[in-house]
DNA sequence: GTTCTTGCAAAATATTTGCAAGACG
DNA sequence: CGTCTTGCAAATATTTTGCAAGAAC
Protein backbone atom coordinates (compact mmCIF):
# COMPACT_ATOMS: atom_id res chain seq x y z
CA UNK A 1 0.00 0.00 0.00
CA UNK A 2 1.10 3.70 -1.07
CA UNK A 3 0.84 5.29 2.28
CA UNK A 4 0.91 8.70 0.38
CA UNK A 5 -1.52 7.92 -1.64
CA UNK A 6 -4.02 7.11 0.84
CA UNK A 7 -3.48 10.24 2.82
CA UNK A 8 -4.12 12.33 -0.47
CA UNK A 9 -6.98 10.16 -1.14
CA UNK A 10 -8.50 11.43 2.20
CA UNK A 11 -7.16 15.28 1.57
CA UNK A 12 -4.89 14.81 3.47
CA UNK A 13 -1.30 16.42 3.74
CA UNK A 14 1.21 13.48 4.01
CA UNK A 15 3.60 15.17 6.39
CA UNK A 16 6.34 12.54 7.87
CA UNK A 17 4.41 12.27 11.78
CA UNK A 18 1.41 11.40 9.83
CA UNK A 19 3.12 8.66 8.10
CA UNK A 20 4.23 7.57 10.15
CA UNK A 21 0.73 7.20 12.31
CA UNK A 22 -0.51 5.96 9.84
CA UNK A 23 2.05 3.03 9.13
CA UNK A 24 1.04 2.46 12.41
CA UNK A 25 -2.44 1.84 12.19
CA UNK A 26 -1.99 -0.22 8.95
CA UNK A 27 0.16 -2.66 10.63
CA UNK A 28 -2.10 -3.21 13.78
CA UNK A 29 -3.85 -5.97 14.36
CA UNK A 30 -6.36 -4.14 16.51
CA UNK A 31 -7.51 -0.88 17.31
CA UNK A 32 -4.80 1.66 19.21
CA UNK A 33 -5.87 3.90 21.52
CA UNK A 34 -4.02 7.59 21.75
CA UNK A 35 -1.69 6.14 24.62
CA UNK A 36 -0.95 2.78 22.78
CA UNK A 37 -0.18 4.94 19.65
CA UNK A 38 2.00 6.59 21.41
CA UNK A 39 3.94 3.72 22.96
CA UNK A 40 4.45 2.46 19.17
CA UNK A 41 7.27 5.54 19.15
CA UNK A 42 11.01 5.70 20.69
CA UNK A 43 9.54 9.48 21.47
CA UNK A 44 6.44 11.50 20.26
CA UNK A 45 4.27 14.12 21.24
CA UNK A 46 1.49 13.22 22.44
CA UNK A 47 -0.71 16.02 21.73
CA UNK A 48 0.73 16.39 18.23
CA UNK A 49 -0.54 12.38 17.47
CA UNK A 50 -4.18 13.47 19.38
CA UNK A 51 -4.19 15.94 16.72
CA UNK A 52 -3.08 13.41 13.97
CA UNK A 53 -6.18 10.97 14.74
CA UNK A 54 -8.42 14.24 14.93
CA UNK A 55 -7.25 15.21 11.56
CA UNK A 56 -7.60 11.25 10.32
CA UNK A 57 -10.80 10.83 11.90
CA UNK A 58 -12.34 14.16 10.58
CA UNK A 59 -11.58 13.12 7.15
CA UNK A 60 -12.72 10.12 7.11
CA UNK A 61 -9.51 7.85 7.18
CA UNK A 62 -9.82 5.94 10.67
CA UNK A 63 -12.94 5.60 13.09
CA UNK A 64 -12.88 6.08 16.28
CA UNK A 65 -14.21 3.44 18.64
CA UNK A 66 -16.04 4.20 21.75
CA UNK A 67 -15.90 1.19 24.38
CA UNK A 68 -14.47 0.50 27.58
CA UNK A 69 -11.42 2.92 29.02
CA UNK A 70 -10.09 5.03 26.41
CA UNK A 71 -11.36 5.72 22.74
CA UNK A 72 -9.66 3.36 19.84
CA UNK A 73 -9.19 4.37 16.35
CA UNK A 74 -8.79 2.04 13.23
CA UNK A 75 -8.61 2.29 9.72
CA UNK A 76 -11.74 2.87 7.85
CA UNK A 77 -12.10 0.36 4.94
CA UNK A 78 -12.31 1.95 1.15
CA UNK A 79 -14.91 4.84 0.83
CA UNK A 80 -16.34 4.65 4.38
CA UNK A 81 -18.15 7.59 4.70
CA UNK A 82 -18.58 6.66 8.85
CA UNK A 83 -22.48 6.46 7.95
CA UNK A 84 -24.30 3.89 9.98
CA UNK A 85 -24.65 1.73 6.89
CA UNK A 86 -21.11 1.53 6.39
CA UNK A 87 -19.78 1.00 9.75
CA UNK A 88 -19.05 -2.35 11.21
CA UNK A 89 -19.39 -4.19 14.65
CA UNK A 90 -16.30 -4.22 16.92
CA UNK A 91 -15.52 -6.31 19.74
CA UNK A 92 -13.61 -5.89 22.90
CA UNK A 93 -12.15 -8.45 24.78
CA UNK A 94 -12.83 -7.90 28.71
CA UNK A 95 -9.59 -9.71 29.46
CA UNK A 96 -6.86 -8.35 26.73
CA UNK A 97 -8.59 -4.71 26.58
CA UNK A 98 -8.04 -5.27 22.53
CA UNK A 99 -10.64 -3.90 20.41
CA UNK A 100 -11.30 -5.73 16.75
CA UNK A 101 -13.25 -4.84 13.93
CA UNK A 102 -14.98 -7.37 12.42
CA UNK A 103 -15.20 -5.71 8.74
CA UNK A 104 -17.65 -8.60 7.33
CA UNK A 105 -20.01 -7.87 10.20
CA UNK A 106 -22.00 -4.46 9.38
CA UNK A 107 -24.25 -2.82 11.76
CA UNK A 108 -27.64 -3.47 10.51
CA UNK A 109 -30.00 -0.81 9.75
CA UNK A 110 -32.17 -0.24 12.47
CA UNK A 111 -35.61 1.85 12.52
CA UNK A 112 -35.34 4.70 15.16
CA UNK A 113 -38.36 7.19 16.01
CA UNK A 114 -39.04 10.08 14.58
CA UNK A 115 -37.36 12.99 14.71
CA UNK A 116 -34.06 11.45 15.31
CA UNK A 117 -31.28 12.05 12.68
CA UNK A 118 -28.81 9.48 13.31
CA UNK A 119 -25.36 10.03 11.80
CA UNK A 120 -23.04 7.24 12.66
CA UNK A 121 -23.24 4.37 14.85
CA UNK A 122 -20.73 3.03 17.09
CA UNK A 123 -21.38 -1.24 18.37
CA UNK A 124 -19.25 -2.41 20.35
CA UNK A 125 -19.77 -6.13 21.88
CA UNK A 126 -17.88 -7.22 25.05
CA UNK A 127 -16.67 -10.60 25.81
CA UNK A 128 -14.23 -12.95 25.54
CA UNK A 129 -11.85 -12.79 22.43
CA UNK A 130 -10.98 -15.77 20.15
CA UNK A 131 -7.56 -15.35 21.62
CA UNK A 132 -7.95 -15.40 25.42
CA UNK A 133 -10.55 -17.72 25.20
CA UNK B 1 -42.71 3.02 42.19
CA UNK B 2 -41.23 1.59 45.26
CA UNK B 3 -37.74 2.55 45.30
CA UNK B 4 -36.59 0.25 48.07
CA UNK B 5 -38.73 -2.89 46.78
CA UNK B 6 -36.54 -1.90 43.22
CA UNK B 7 -32.91 -2.03 45.12
CA UNK B 8 -33.97 -5.35 47.57
CA UNK B 9 -35.38 -7.23 43.98
CA UNK B 10 -31.42 -6.56 42.70
CA UNK B 11 -29.83 -7.46 46.36
CA UNK B 12 -28.82 -4.29 46.66
CA UNK B 13 -28.93 -2.60 50.29
CA UNK B 14 -31.16 0.25 50.52
CA UNK B 15 -28.96 3.19 52.03
CA UNK B 16 -30.25 6.74 52.18
CA UNK B 17 -27.64 7.73 49.49
CA UNK B 18 -28.99 4.84 47.18
CA UNK B 19 -32.56 5.41 47.36
CA UNK B 20 -31.96 9.19 46.37
CA UNK B 21 -29.37 8.18 43.19
CA UNK B 22 -32.22 5.53 42.17
CA UNK B 23 -34.88 8.43 42.68
CA UNK B 24 -32.21 10.59 40.57
CA UNK B 25 -32.12 7.78 37.51
CA UNK B 26 -35.92 7.11 37.54
CA UNK B 27 -36.77 11.10 37.24
CA UNK B 28 -34.02 11.49 34.49
CA UNK B 29 -35.21 11.53 31.12
CA UNK B 30 -31.77 10.81 29.52
CA UNK B 31 -28.91 8.34 30.77
CA UNK B 32 -26.66 10.43 33.53
CA UNK B 33 -23.03 10.52 33.32
CA UNK B 34 -21.02 10.82 37.06
CA UNK B 35 -20.92 14.60 36.72
CA UNK B 36 -24.35 14.83 35.80
CA UNK B 37 -25.36 13.03 39.04
CA UNK B 38 -23.39 14.87 40.91
CA UNK B 39 -24.91 18.02 39.43
CA UNK B 40 -28.67 16.67 40.69
CA UNK B 41 -26.96 17.03 44.11
CA UNK B 42 -26.53 19.90 46.54
CA UNK B 43 -23.66 18.23 48.39
CA UNK B 44 -22.63 14.97 47.23
CA UNK B 45 -19.04 12.97 47.50
CA UNK B 46 -18.17 11.98 43.92
CA UNK B 47 -16.78 8.65 44.95
CA UNK B 48 -19.49 7.18 46.89
CA UNK B 49 -21.42 8.40 43.51
CA UNK B 50 -19.35 6.41 41.79
CA UNK B 51 -19.33 3.74 43.97
CA UNK B 52 -23.50 3.86 44.26
CA UNK B 53 -22.92 3.59 40.22
CA UNK B 54 -20.91 0.63 39.86
CA UNK B 55 -22.77 -0.99 42.41
CA UNK B 56 -25.90 -0.42 40.48
CA UNK B 57 -24.26 -1.84 37.35
CA UNK B 58 -22.80 -4.65 38.72
CA UNK B 59 -26.37 -5.86 40.12
CA UNK B 60 -28.00 -4.76 36.72
CA UNK B 61 -29.90 -2.40 37.93
CA UNK B 62 -28.60 0.10 35.46
CA UNK B 63 -26.56 -0.32 32.21
CA UNK B 64 -23.61 1.80 31.16
CA UNK B 65 -23.81 3.14 28.03
CA UNK B 66 -20.32 4.09 26.37
CA UNK B 67 -20.25 6.95 24.06
CA UNK B 68 -18.75 10.49 23.18
CA UNK B 69 -17.14 11.75 26.17
CA UNK B 70 -18.13 10.41 29.71
CA UNK B 71 -19.87 6.95 30.15
CA UNK B 72 -23.53 7.12 30.96
CA UNK B 73 -26.00 5.13 32.54
CA UNK B 74 -29.60 4.38 32.75
CA UNK B 75 -31.84 2.26 34.41
CA UNK B 76 -32.74 -1.44 32.74
CA UNK B 77 -35.60 -2.61 32.24
CA UNK B 78 -37.41 -5.43 34.20
CA UNK B 79 -35.72 -8.62 34.61
CA UNK B 80 -32.59 -7.01 32.42
CA UNK B 81 -29.59 -9.65 32.63
CA UNK B 82 -27.53 -7.42 30.39
CA UNK B 83 -27.32 -9.73 27.67
CA UNK B 84 -26.94 -8.70 24.06
CA UNK B 85 -30.00 -9.67 23.05
CA UNK B 86 -32.34 -7.88 26.54
CA UNK B 87 -30.24 -4.47 25.42
CA UNK B 88 -31.55 -1.96 23.39
CA UNK B 89 -30.04 0.85 21.69
CA UNK B 90 -29.21 4.51 22.76
CA UNK B 91 -29.20 7.83 20.74
CA UNK B 92 -26.53 10.55 21.66
CA UNK B 93 -27.12 13.81 19.88
CA UNK B 94 -23.96 15.79 19.54
CA UNK B 95 -25.94 18.93 20.20
CA UNK B 96 -27.17 18.75 23.41
CA UNK B 97 -25.23 16.18 24.55
CA UNK B 98 -28.00 14.01 25.76
CA UNK B 99 -27.78 10.09 25.50
CA UNK B 100 -31.45 8.36 25.25
CA UNK B 101 -32.55 5.07 25.64
CA UNK B 102 -34.75 3.54 22.77
CA UNK B 103 -35.98 0.70 24.98
CA UNK B 104 -38.21 -0.43 21.90
CA UNK B 105 -35.51 -0.91 19.62
CA UNK B 106 -33.42 -4.20 20.97
CA UNK B 107 -29.95 -4.88 19.42
CA UNK B 108 -30.14 -6.83 16.76
CA UNK B 109 -29.15 -10.56 17.45
CA UNK B 110 -25.47 -10.86 15.05
CA UNK B 111 -23.64 -13.52 13.76
CA UNK B 112 -19.70 -12.91 15.03
CA UNK B 113 -16.76 -15.21 14.10
CA UNK B 114 -15.62 -18.16 15.71
CA UNK B 115 -13.95 -17.91 19.24
CA UNK B 116 -15.14 -14.69 20.46
CA UNK B 117 -17.75 -14.87 23.24
CA UNK B 118 -19.74 -11.78 23.76
CA UNK B 119 -21.13 -11.10 27.00
CA UNK B 120 -22.99 -7.64 26.42
CA UNK B 121 -23.18 -5.07 23.68
CA UNK B 122 -23.44 -1.55 23.40
CA UNK B 123 -24.82 0.52 20.78
CA UNK B 124 -25.25 4.01 20.33
CA UNK B 125 -26.45 6.47 17.64
CA UNK B 126 -25.21 9.70 17.56
CA UNK B 127 -26.57 12.48 15.54
CA UNK B 128 -29.70 14.75 16.28
CA UNK B 129 -32.03 14.47 18.77
CA UNK B 130 -35.53 14.83 18.49
CA UNK B 131 -35.69 18.09 20.29
CA UNK B 132 -32.81 19.34 18.48
CA UNK B 133 -33.75 19.64 15.11
C1' DG C 1 -17.75 -6.63 66.87
C1' DT C 2 -17.85 -7.52 62.11
C1' DT C 3 -19.19 -6.10 57.78
C1' DC C 4 -20.75 -2.78 54.65
C1' DT C 5 -21.10 2.14 53.45
C1' DT C 6 -19.69 6.84 53.26
C1' DG C 7 -16.72 11.08 53.03
C1' DC C 8 -12.45 13.19 52.26
C1' DA C 9 -8.27 13.25 49.97
C1' DA C 10 -5.63 12.30 46.30
C1' DA C 11 -3.79 9.32 42.58
C1' DA C 12 -4.19 7.70 38.01
C1' DT C 13 -5.78 8.05 33.47
C1' DA C 14 -7.59 10.35 29.44
C1' DT C 15 -8.69 14.33 26.74
C1' DT C 16 -7.93 18.92 25.16
C1' DT C 17 -5.96 23.68 24.46
C1' DG C 18 -2.47 27.78 24.09
C1' DC C 19 1.33 29.34 22.22
C1' DA C 20 5.56 29.89 19.86
C1' DA C 21 8.84 27.76 16.79
C1' DG C 22 9.38 25.26 12.61
C1' DA C 23 8.21 23.50 7.93
C1' DC C 24 6.37 24.33 3.46
C1' DG C 25 4.87 26.54 -0.51
C1' DC D 1 4.96 36.27 3.91
C1' DG D 2 0.96 33.24 5.07
C1' DT D 3 -0.71 28.91 6.31
C1' DC D 4 -0.39 24.58 8.22
C1' DT D 5 2.09 21.44 11.42
C1' DT D 6 4.70 20.23 15.40
C1' DG D 7 6.58 20.25 20.23
C1' DC D 8 6.34 21.63 24.83
C1' DA D 9 3.71 22.91 28.61
C1' DA D 10 -0.17 22.77 31.07
C1' DA D 11 -5.24 22.81 31.86
C1' DT D 12 -9.34 20.16 32.09
C1' DA D 13 -12.07 16.18 32.58
C1' DT D 14 -12.83 11.55 33.96
C1' DT D 15 -12.12 7.45 36.44
C1' DT D 16 -10.36 5.10 40.33
C1' DT D 17 -8.23 3.95 44.94
C1' DG D 18 -6.74 4.31 50.12
C1' DC D 19 -8.05 4.98 54.39
C1' DA D 20 -10.45 6.06 58.51
C1' DA D 21 -14.86 7.26 60.51
C1' DG D 22 -19.61 6.05 60.69
C1' DA D 23 -23.79 3.16 60.14
C1' DA D 24 -26.12 -1.27 60.13
C1' DC D 25 -27.01 -5.68 61.85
Amino acid sequence: MNFEKKLNSRNIKPTNMRLLVLQQLVESEAALSLTDLEGKFHRADKATLYRTLKTFEEKKLIHSIEGKGSVKYALCEEGCECAPQDQHVHFNCEKCAETFCFTQTKVPSLKIPNGFKAKSANMVYHGICANCS
